[in-house]
DNA sequence: GCCGTTTTCGGCCCGACTGTTTTCAGTCG
């Protein structure tokens, strides 16, 4: 049984009480709980086993005992219970837009509606008309919100949401008497994924922005539009479609606006708790006492009137940010990256050439890079076999003489095999600057042989960076099970770093993965893993990742100078 | 159900928009 087993369970628990129509604070306490073991760095069993569950934020006894009773039997009592009580293809109706708990209830008790499928039949049927509360709007609502519901794959990735994004931001701030326009909600936090965009901004004629906004290319349905609020549906690809909101706030409440709508919801009801303990009030429009305005222009002010630096809203999921003391200036920035060593060229599935990936690196004002083809495992990706690996050694170091300006590195990204042994022989390997190590094939192990195999490749003394670490493609394919925390331990003891892959869908370690591997003190490496030269922008999303896992420049590998990448290579070889 | 600088009970964040309402409930973020 694995975190998101346990948190999905909790989130039924609640989502069934919900129906039910239990206390609201007490279904949130199964959310809590849920939120809490998806967001652990660690390995749930391990932490039973220790008797530390009710240490957990947000986990009491009872909970801690449900989670006992989960793990040990697979099974909790009460949700069986409620199971049997409840239909479980309501929970399904829940993610419907305009349709919750109370609404499913009426739907259940009084016309015996059941799924999805049931209540197609009798929005189809007319089976609704005379149901309280149920009027023609709502049913129709209803019944675009299925179809919706039907053809979006639910959350879009951060790389997709964010050209959207700055699309329609900067559509905008052309408009006339815009001041401002800036990205708010989970976009502006960098998840991984998001699951509508929000927008806000400063105008003079704010009922006229919310006119135009709504007309925008791209806007396929109105689903609200007031005086100071819109929300609408933009699409993004071929039948795909995000949710768009758009709010438009006075300057001088914009820094309190801002900070409210970023969130997350978890970091707001936080702040909002500590405002409240000194007797003050916080809401979208700034932080008050009674009638007076304590802060609202920036988000600075806020924080600062609560006692907190300026918190960066990559920080903001109430992950431990309230304890920050300082205001974490070395955050890690895009400018802090020198170089870029994992990228492919024509000779194995790249686009471009050694040379274009070389000016493209220049034009980013990086100051080395490393080209790393597949090895020959990945046939399917044209990876190079010894022989053709030996003559692209000699085209890269031919090439690296004529470049300038640039450092260019020979490398490569060679596969792992099932057995943890790699595609080429150590005496190989040693010619190479660089030497990332991937599993490509075979993700279907179990934990235990994963995790033996990508700990075989970390023992080889020329594996410098073990690349996308857990596999997983957002949105498309599962991180196979992997032990993050005995990689990283590993990968510190020997000096081999880890990769935050760059490319948005992978994005791999992600977030949480990364903090622990800092904290255990494995050396990071970003790189966007880039098979043409527009892809190397994506070094973007990883230091994104990067700050969500807490990291600064300093943890970061290709940070520093060329010479300590050489340093890093050396010092492995020579330690075994 | 959880929690504690007002601590073992009694709170637990707050407002906009919509639809079906004659004054508000439900949903959402």
């Amino acid at each position: 049984m694995t975190n998101a087993d346990v948190a999905r369970v909790f989130n039924e628990i609640a989502d069934l009480l919900e129906i039910k129509g239990e206390d609201a604070f007490r279904v949130n306490s199964y959310r809590r709980v849920a939120r809490t073991v998806a967001d652990l760095a660690g390995d749930i069993n391990e932490i039973a086993a220790r008797g530390a569950l009710d240490q957990l934020p947000g986990v009491g006894k009872s909970s801690a005992q449900k989670i006992q009773e989960l793990l040990a039997t697979g099974r909790v009592a009460l949700r069986d219970e409620l199971a049997a009580e409840i239909p479980f293809g309501l929970l399904e109706l829940l993610s419907i837009p305009s349709v919750g708990p109370k609404k499913v209830a009426t739907l259940w008790k009084e016309r015996g509606i059941q799924s999805l499928a049931d209540l197609k039949a009798a929005i189809a049927a007319g089976k609704l008309s005379d149901l309280k509360g149920f009027g023609p709007r709502s049913i129709e609502q209803i019944a675009r919100g299925i179809e919706f519901l039907e053809r979006s794959a639910g959350r879009v990735r951060l790389g997709d949401a964010w050209y959207v994004a700055e699309r329609l931001r900067q559509a905008l701030a052309a408009m006339p008497g815009v001041q401002r326009v800036e990205h708010a909600g989970s976009l502006r936090r960098a998840r991984e994924t998001v699951g509508d965009l929000d927008l806000l901004c400063v105008a003079s004629d704010g009922e006229a922005v919310i006119q135009e906004f709504t007309c925008l290319p791209g806007v396929v349905e109105v689903l609200a539009a007031g005086e100071t609020k819109a929300s609408v549906r933009v699409e993004y690809a071929a039948g795909q479609s995000i949710q768009v909101d758009l709010r438009v706030v006075p300057e001088q409440s914009f820094g309190a606006a801002w900070q409210y709508f970023t969130g997350s919801k978890e970091h707001n009801v936080r702040l909002r708790e500590l405002a409240v303990k000194r007797g003050w009030s916080l809401n979208e429009y700034g932080l008050t006492e009674g009638e007076r305005i304590i802060a609202a222009r920036s988000e600075e002010e806020i924080y600062a009137a609560l006692g907190l630096p300026w918190i960066p809203p990559e920080l903001r999921e109430d992950r431990g940010e309230f304890e920050l003391k300082t205001i974490p200036a070395d955050l890690l920035r895009l400018e802090h990256i020198r170089g870029d060593l994992h990228m492919h060229t024509t000779a194995s599935d790249g686009r471009n050439t050694i040379e274009e990936m070389a000016a493209a690196a220049k034009q980013r004002g990086y100051k080395y890079i490393c080209i790393t083809e597949h090895s020959a495992s990945s046939a399917i990706a044209n990876g190079l076999r010894p022989e053709r690996l030996r003559r692209h050694i000699q085209a890269v170091r031919a090439a690296a003489e004529r470049i300038t300006g640039l450092t260019v590195w020979i490398g490569t990204e060679v596969d792992i095999h099932a057995d943890g042994t790699l595609d080429y022989p150590d005496e190989l390997l040693a010619e190479l600057d660089f030497v990332t190590a991937s599993i490509h094939a075979g993700m279907g192990h179990d934990l235990e042989a994963n995790t033996r195999r990508t700990l075989a490749a970390i023992a080889n003394p020329y594996v410098n960076c073990i690349g996308h670490p857990t596999g997983r493609l957002i949105n498309e394919r599962e991180a196979m099970p992997i032990d993050i925390e005995a990689i990283a331990r590993e990968a510190a003891r020997t000096g081999t770093a880890l990769e935050i892959n760059a490319n948005y869908y992978r994005l791999d370690l992600k977030d949480q993965h990364v903090r622990l591997a800092r904290d255990l003190g494995a050396a990071i490496l970003i790189s966007t893993d880039a098979h043409a030269v527009d892809q190397l922008d994506m070094m973007y999303f990883g230091v994104l990742t990067a700050r969500r896992g807490w990291l600064r420049r300093e943890d970061v590998l290709n940070t520093r100078p060329a010479k300590d990448i050489r340093a890093f290579v050396a010092a492995k070889r020579k330690r075994t």
